[in-house]
DNA sequence: GTGGTCTAGACCACA
DNA sequence: GTGGTCTAGACCACG
């Protein structure tokens, strides 16, 4: 999975290294029932506190994208979610609307918009759908 | 502008009113030149801090999104971020990514994300391209 | 809300906590929008470590039930969980399923269970139906 | 019986039998005397490792659901728990009361678990009370 | 003042 | 070995 992080950057560690996860699965390098490194690995390789790779993974467990299980490891989830259509759009909605705001800031028009998404979902298209 | 703000939402205060005046600016509700209220007039119209009014002017203005005179007051700015090109393009795919990341793992396949982002785009659509 | 913990039980104490904070609100005794009490302040009144509190109410707020707002404090969420109804009513089918075994074992039979039910409801009714 | 477990779930695993064991015998799959299988048989069935089977079977034993006989296996019990009725009343309760707990968060009325609870127990009925 | 992140290290539970 | 809980204490961000 090519785990890496920037302990300069403002988002926190245990955040990046929740959408790095979220990342792999979302390209297909991970799927479900893969397992992740256990929790000490991980953070020895990282070098950082075993407790913020085990906040991280308490994370994704929560957003449903992986399930720990005691004395044998984490593994990426083969169900989704659970969240209402409502809120799912809900969610979207405000993803896409950050996207077009600060796009729109950097100066990108719709065109560009709509092109830029076309083009990552061309480079690393999504692997088969995932259940909410 | 109609500047609202919600106190029971986990996002920053002033994190809050940046975005609502990038949104409004990329909606075409508010243009170059226009005035914004003053920070002591905002705090008291939303009951809030004028500490947190005058952080949220001021990562605008860092944004290249506002600008502010002296004894005049705040005012949408005419030109851009100031970015160089391949910051901003760097930028721009770390928007897309996020929002393909996110969108997949909520149960959204590429032709929805297409869709949404175009929806979007048709219901409000920008104003004229911002420069750079 | 008389929050007490025990701390010679084998449930974890902020599972504890987590527990007494839905239990309060599924009474009425908290409502939407109401103020819990600081991390520190909690910590401090259960003699335990303040990570231990802020786990609990990081739990609660993943759960839907509280917003945590930087500066400002915890509060009773206004919203559900946003669940779909099927995975609603996949978590109510286990939290019968566990209430009918195990109800059996300790000797109880359906008529009994029945009524153990109704007099809960009747003795504590819940407030105005929450949304899910 | 039939007895299947969930590897992907974070319930442990030694847990997931003991739960299916009681609910195995609430349903009246399996009544007094019955014979349960060996714990190496049961250990090769689910490819799980013995220790885990046998924790399962002490577990049963402590609460007063099987007994083991040495050398012959291990039955199912003709006696109940052996707990006082107030120990006993006062666990219902608390069943009770996680019920009613988070079946509110789950958005679900005083109305609906009532029903819920019934419909269960019409749709698989206890088998003749068991002794206390 | 509030909550949020991270480190360090102990001890327990599960497989 | 794995993850889970808890403590102690530092430092940062928000209002």
């Amino acid at each position: 999975m090519n785990l890496r992080i920037d302990p300069a950057s403002p988002e926190p560690i245990f955040e990046q290294i929740v959408f790095r996860v979220k990342n792999a699965v979302a390209q297909g390098e991970l799927g479900g029932g893969d397992r992740l490194p256990s929790v000490r690995e991980l953070a020895r390789d990282l070098a950082i506190n075993p407790n913020t790779v085990a906040r991280a993974y308490e994370t994704l467990e929560a957003a449903g994208v992986i399930v720990r299980r005691q004395g044998a490891g984490c593994f990426v989830s083969e169900r989704g979610s659970g969240l209402a259509t409502s809120e799912r759009r809900r969610r979207l909605d405000e993803l896409v609307d950050r996207l077009v705001t600060e796009g729109f800031h950097l100066g990108y028009g719709a065109r560009e918009l709509r092109d830029a998404l076309s083009e990552r979902l061309s480079a690393n298209p999504l692997p088969s759908k995932r259940d909410a």
